[in-house]
DNA sequence: GCTAGCACTCGCCTGGGAAGAGTGCTAATT
DNA sequence: AATTAGCACTCTTCCCAGGCGAGTGCTAGC
């Protein structure tokens, strides 16, 4: 009522002010304290009138009549959008990401490194979603029978990653066959990427059927089950969750163990995940609005990773709503990128 | 001193009831709650010199001068070996067990559900170790070249799993070469067990250095580099550590961290774990025995798996040490038969 | 050897009171 | 009209005392 405008330059930088106080000390930022740190030169009672509007505006919180104010989810997300200035990366965490993050042997290893650098770093919780598969190129495709209809599937992806499933086909195939069908696939989708199979094995189907090869109509039907869109769902390595624990916001043993449960459940913190995929760069839920409730009073900041320029995962930081954001920010992006560039195919290729 | 013999019939008695009557309520026992429970017909004052001397002994402990009495480790261990009359599954949950560890497609899979069926139906945590690989066999081999001196090994063990890594080989290998070695290694070495592998591979390394025998000597090369005795550390499933944060034994923020701490290094774990393979049967430890800090308020009773009457891994369920040892002692005996017996090789075989 | 009785200890809960922090409001000031 | 000083008020936290209840240890008696 009183002032104009009621988000003026003066409350956003008390909004500021006040949600970096409450970051670094967790302590219901004071009026006095305010009047002293903001570097505007207004008495306590000033700020006091200030406090009131952003009170109103559902930007700060006041626990009870006589302690100061907290931010509430909309302070932080107005101060996450537009007050904050990131810090850059202290140099030796950057060299940690760097060394950690070179070349090695297993993509696998490159994600486990990562969710451990983003939790050990940050001392909160990291998370990484393993790459999403269907980009990756088939390399080689191999079939083991078991017994009657039950074929093991093995088949390897972009030099490194071997996945294995177990189908039952239709028919019984003999060792032999198995192996001609192998042959088969290897020779026609070796280097085309699992989608592009995927789609090519949908035409060729169609085509075998109509020539009535029944040698490649049988490879075909194997590579189908092979390739179907699959309920193999995506999953993520965790790491640090035992750091999360320290945190008072979370030292509600019911809190606690809701959020727990979502870590081994998986699914809504996949869900969560999914969505920061679409998005380019960092993106944040801030308590409440990942919309479930286990994450409540944590906060996650994400980034994708994205290898030759495609999106493959999403990387994170989870932690409580109270966290140097400034910091984490500019951390997870980085981390990201390193993490892409690690799993970039190597130059190398089979001799 | 007053009586001639300390740990007399009546003595133990009352230690019984008194675990009993602790584990189901949670609560310090009274002399009087014991006067009317034990069925001995004592008065309260007797039984409260029998206390005196059964505390003398360690076997119980006053958590304050009006607070009843509360087995130590010790009581609880003498309760467990010798007093304990355990209690036949309820047979919904037999039920359950049977119809989780029906035979299923994938090793992997039973030992999953072993774990989930140990934490759900004991409402504590449940654990199982992934079963050892030394006693598996071979079942096919297979190498792809990656790069230079870098290939992939994948080896396929008891019909079911799927094991991979990558070698650095002393020299440059052609495909067709490391083809050459595949069959070879899979024309000899199949059927066997891994240590039986280990072994052969030793013995003929000579063998061929003796013949000369260039190509068989590759082959035996790079077998040496798969087989070898492997850092590859032994794992094990965790479920329901959630449910650990509901008892009030582990409220406290610090132990219940130091224990998930522990659960995420999984060293300690797989020490201890490795421990209770040597033991036949169910084997117990409470509390402080096990000799981990984190361990320190929890118990664990355990019992070793088998396939083909050699020990493959353990299984166990870990919770408070406040817990129903007389109905999770056979329950887990059970569910490691029955895990077993899962993970027996089925009679089907490749046509 | 067992038991009744009793004084005692200790934890837990309650209530009161003082200290401290920070607010909202009002009236004065710029 | 915006800012500030002053003040009464609210609410939390801490501490302390006292009462209650549970259960003990000890002693004397059966």
């Amino acid at each position: 009522m009183g002032t104009s405008q009621v988000l003026n330059e003066r409350s956003l930088q008390l909004l500021k002010t006040l949600v970096e106080r409450y970051i670094s000390d967790g302590q219901p930022v004071g009026s006095r304290v305010l009047s002293k740190d903001s570097g505007l030169n207004l008495s306590p009672a000033t700020i006091r009138n200030v406090m009131a509007d952003l009170e109103d505006l559902g930007l700060v919180h006041s626990p009870h009549t006589s302690a100061g104010r907290v931010p509430t989810v909309s302070g932080y997300r107005l101060f996450v959008d537009s007050l904050l200035t990131v810090k850059p990366l202290k140099s030796e965490d950057l060299t940690l990401l760097h060394q950690g993050l070179s070349v090695t042997d297993n993509n696998n290893d490159a994600i486990g490194v990562a969710s451990r650098l983003l939790s050990e770093l940050t001392r909160m919780a990291g998370v990484v979603t393993l790459p999403r598969r269907e980009m990756v190129c088939l390399r080689h495709i191999e079939f083991l029978p078991l017994s009657n209809t039950r074929v093991l599937v093995i088949f390897v992806t972009n030099e490194q990653e071997v996945h294995n499933k177990i189908i039952h086909t239709a028919k019984v195939f003999s060792p032999s066959e198995l192996q001609q069908a192998a042959n088969y696939l290897n020779s026609i989708y070796c280097g085309r990427s699992l989608v592009a199979v995927r789609q090519a094995v949908f035409e060729e189907l169609k085509e075998a059927q109509a020539r009535m090869n029944q040698g490649m109509l049988d490879a075909i039907k194997i590579a189908q089950l092979t390739f179907e869109r699959d309920n193999e769902k995506e999953d993520y390595v965790l790491t640090g969750e035992t750091n999360l624990m320290g945190f008072s916001e979370l030292a509600d043993m019911d809190r606690l163990k809701k959020l727990f449960e979502a870590f081994s459940q998986k699914q809504d913190v996949i869900h969560l995940l999914d969505q920061c995929m679409k998005a380019e760069g960092v993106q944040i839920f801030i308590g409440e609005e990942s919309g479930y409730q286990a994450f409540d009073h944590c906060s996650l900041v994400t980034s994708s990773y994205s290898v030759s320029d495609e999106v493959v995962g999403v990387l994170g930081v989870i932690g409580p709503t109270r966290m140097a954001y400034e910091k984490i920010i500019p951390f997870v992006d980085i981390t990201a990128k390193l993490l892409g560039a690690a799993l970039n195919p190597k130059s190398s290729s089979p001799s």
